[in-house]
DNA sequence: TAAGTCACG
DNA sequence: ACGTACGTGACTTAT
């Protein structure tokens, strides 16, 4: 699955079946109606009555009745199958109206829905060297100019140009083909000598710009050897401020802030087996949606910036945070780092080895072949042929076979052992030493992960294609793949991480007193924490106690309760409960901030970081019990974690700006939430030892100090 | 495409 | 009676 669709899938926008058809109706624009079919299932007889839904509930498949609601909803691809399925004649072409408007009350943060006024729209293609300089005349003096590309591929580091479009003012665009192929495609303007012209006005920094996800641009450009400057805004960052919680599209915001419907990527180039290629639309479709693309993104810009700039707060996590941050991100991608595939390779083969040995002791004790990689099998094997205990249930009613099942089980049984150790050593190969040599860029022979700026809704970002924030450290056989993250000849490999940003920076909101004196004096926190929850002296805690405590400092970071901290350290609840008041008892200052950040989150309906970051959360007063709590559960971990993200791209911001001034050859590789790590030429490990902690714990001074621990080696592995 | 599982901070 | 500790991404199996 591509990413779009992996990400449109855990927004919830599409396969809208029971709790995604609730965050369906979460994310859905202000004054619209979800329109969905339900047939056959339980589904059907429960969203009848909701509100803001449209919807056709079906007992059981009325394909007549489907094909109405397919008509009436200008579901085409569907309709089309659908009546080539009943072999009738295919109906008129439909209105293309997929959401109505209803006039329901505007949520309290949306602006009103605008009347979709319909639009005289003046799209040029530009195929002659006359028109391209009228153009660069009129995006050479004009404001701000809304800029697209559109590529042959979702891979920024692979993507070629296929054509650029232009915006200044609505309702006008122009867009310039540059590699179109198909059968009688127009003549068009020859690539280099198009980027030529274009690059004093790409490359002028005072010419400025807006996109939509300048990042991906930027790579696009930077694959033809185009260095873009002054891309001023970003609508997609612009809306992640402004509402973290919804989704960032360029389709979604001209949806949800212009009141407009455009031709949406899908509709150009059809989507899975049947997609085609950019470079095979016919030009003048592209460019009546390139077009559209980048004059409503200006559209967008002139919604929403006037809102973000009218929030202190937003206005320096946009300005000062996530623009700046956009462009390091762009140059951390494109240098990627190195991986030693001749490492991975031998492990995958070891792995590989144990693997077998296990599946034949599995076998035997089983008395049966069957598949260790399916749940399903294993749950058969254990709990009906086998007769074990069934511990827990998941979430659709199956045995859970997790691993704090099997671990329980194991105590009693050999099979789950097994079974348990066969799934690391899966995991490991399947998604690390197996996968990681094949996402080497031949071009570059490194690894270029794509960070995602504007998903995670606390502010933290996200690695994807490949995931670099989630290799394994908690084993030592884990740990091992890291020994394949290496630096070139010459180099090494410098990781920096905060030291407890998290509690540091709870103790800074909350003042508590307790937590400001352990950060200021320098004592191990988990240690003080247990010093007072045990009632013991600092130096006599116990590894057990300090155990416990950091158990306890976790949980209080997301919010936990009794019944979370007691399952976490295997006690029971009357214990958890007297451990957690006596911490409340003995830091009051972080009880009031609980207390006192449930309260603010009910009144204004979100929490802000230090920085002034948003998170908005729509059920904190919702009458769901279980939704209000995991919204409280947000309230409180969201500043503490979203102060954390904000703290270490301002720390991405600072070593870059000093790398640029100072005119070194040290290279950031990647970031992992509160660490930094780098390339380091061997003749500037001295200066970075001192000077990259000094900038992480630089960025900000809050009420306790910032502590940033460096370490070095020949690999990722070493440098911890 | 959904579910289950597990890797990280 | 309900669910129960935050935030992510990727892989495999089964439908």
């Amino acid at each position: 699955m591509d990413r779009r669709a992996r990400l449109a899938r855990r927004r919830g926008i599409k396969g809208a079946a029971g709790e995604n058809l609730r965050k369906a109706l979460d994310w859905l624009p202000t004054g619209r109606k979800l329109i969905t079919v339900a047939c056959d299932c339980d589904l059907a007889e429960h969203i009848a009555g909701w509100p803001a839904l449209d919807a056709l509930a079906l007992r059981e498949v009325d394909r007549e009745a489907l094909r109405g609601f397919y008509q009436r909803y200008g579901f085409r691809s569907w309709l089309r199958e659908l009546e080539d399925a009943l072999g009738v004649a295919p109906s008129e072409a439909p209105v293309s109206t997929r959401s109505t408007s209803t006039g329901t009350a505007a949520q309290p943060d949306a602006p009103p829905p605008l009347p979709a006024a319909p639009l005289a729209r003046e799209y040029e293609t530009i195929t002659t060297f006359e028109r391209l300089e009228a153009w660069l005349q009129v995006i050479g003096t004009a404001g701000l100019v809304g800029l697209d590309t559109e590529t042959d591929s979702l891979d920024p580091m692979r993507a070629r140009i296929v054509g650029i479009s232009f915006a200044v003012e609505p309702g006008k665009a122009a867009y310039v083909p540059l590699a179109h192929s198909y059968g009688d495609a127009p003549e068009q303007l020859p690539m280099y000598e198009v980027l030529s012209r274009l690059k004093p006005w790409l490359e002028d920094g005072s010419r400025a710009k807006v996109g939509q996800n300048i990042k991906y641009d930027l790579h696009v450009f930077a694959n033809h050897g185009l260095h873009v400057k002054g891309y001023q805004h970003d609508t997609m960052l612009q809306s992640y401020v402004i509402e973290a919680h919804k989704s960032h599209g360029l389709e979604s915001l001209a949806e949800r802030h212009l009141g407009r419907k455009g031709l949406s990527y899908e509709d150009l180039c059809g989507k899975g087996q049947h997609q085609i290629p950019f470079a095979q639309v016919d030009v003048a479709r592209a460019t009546e949606y390139s077009g559209e693309d980048s004059e409503m993104t200006v559209q967008v810009h002139r919604t929403l910036w006037p809102q973000v700039e009218a929030d202190a707060g937003l206005k320096f996590v946009y300005a000062n945070i996530e623009m700046p941050v956009a462009q390091i991100l762009c140059r951390v991608e494109r240098t990627g780092v190195l991986i030693d595939g001749a490492v991975l390779a031998r492990q995958s083969h070891e792995l590989a080895e144990r693997m077998v040995a296990l599946e034949q002791e599995a076998y035997s004790i089983a008395g049966q072949p069957f598949n260790m990689g399916s749940p399903k099998q294993i749950g058969d094997i254990l709990f009906t042929k086998l007769g074990l205990p069934v511990k827990k249930k998941t979430a659709t009613g199956a045995p859970s076979t997790d691993e704090e099942v099997l671990q329980e089980l194991a105590a009693d049984y050999p099979l789950p052992a097994r079974i348990l150790e066969h799934r690391s050593l899966a995991k490991l190969k399947g998604t690390y030493t197996d996968k990681l040599p094949l996402m080497v860029n031949p071009a570059t022979g490194r690894v270029h992960t794509n960070y995602a700026q504007a998903v995670a809704v606390t502010g933290r970002l996200s690695s994807n294609d490949p995931n670099l924030q989630n290799i394994p450290i908690r084993t030592p056989e884990g740990r091992r793949v890291r020994e394949a993250f290496i630096a070139p000849p010459g180099h090494v490999i410098v990781s920096a991480d905060y030291s407890q940003i998290e509690l540091r920076i709870m103790a800074h909101i909350s003042e508590d007193e307790g937590l400001l004196k352990a950060f200021a004096e320098g004592i191990d926190v988990h240690r003080a924490t247990a010093s007072e929850v045990f009632g013991v002296p600092v130096p006599e805690v116990s590894s057990e106690q300090r155990r416990y405590a950091k158990v306890i400092n976790f949980g209080l970071i997301y919010g936990m309760g009794a019944f979370g901290l007691a399952s976490n350290l295997g006690i029971e609840q009357k214990a958890a409960k007297d451990y957690i008041d006596k911490y409340f008892a003995r830091f009051a200052g972080v009880k009031r901030y609980m207390d006192e950040t449930r309260i603010r989150a009910k009144e204004q309906g979100y929490v802000e970081t230090v920085f002034g970051r948003r998170l908005w959360l729509p059920e904190i007063n919702s009458g769901n019990g279980p939704r209000r709590a995991g919204a409280e559960r947000q309230a409180i971990n969201a500043p503490m974690q979203g102060t954390a993200a904000d703290l270490i791209k301002l720390a991405m911001i600072a070593v870059q700006a000093e790398l640029d001034r100072s005119g070194r050859s040290t290279r950031m590789v990647m970031q992992v939430h509160d660490e930094l790590v780098l390339e380091v030429p061997e003749a500037e490990l001295d200066w970075a030892k001192q000077a990259i902690p000094a900038l992480m714990a630089g960025v900000a001074a809050l009420k306790v100090p910032l502590l940033a621990e460096l370490g070095v080696g020949r690999n990722w592995d070493e440098a911890h």
